[in-house]
DNA sequence: CCTCTGACGAGTC
DNA sequence: CGACTCGCCAGAG
């Protein structure tokens, strides 16, 4: 994966606002990425100073070993995570 | 070169 | 709902 890309996803990371989340999916499309998972690589690795609370899977979940720092983080920023999952409202909607 | 393993997602049953 | 499968990219062994 180029450093271009990396960059780009990066950037629409940075771009969430507060309150708001979106989904590695859409992050991994919109950046030009061919699977989710490297979206979610790529904050494991070099995600550490961007608002990687605020991406979430694609049905509202964490994933697990940061679970509660997430909720932590987001419930900060107004967002109550009731049972590990954003609020539907708030969930990436599917279109 | 092969297999396993993820901060994933969509489809089937 | 949950459990499984398969596609995805990269690094480790």
């Amino acid at each position: 994966m180029d450093d271009a890309t990396v960059e780009r996803v990066r950037a629409l990371v940075r771009a969430i606002p507060p309150g708001q989340v979106r989904s590695y999916g859409e992050i991994a499309d919109e950046a030009g990425l061919s699977s989710a998972r490297l979206v979610g690589r790529l904050l494991a690795e070099d995600g550490h100073d961007l608002p990687w609370h605020r991406v979430v899977r694609a049905n509202g979940t964490f994933a697990p070993h940061i679970a509660a720092e997430q909720a932590a983080r987001l419930r900060v920023e107004g967002v109550l995570a009731a049972d590990g999952r954003v609020p539907a409202e708030l969930r990436p909607r599917r279109r």
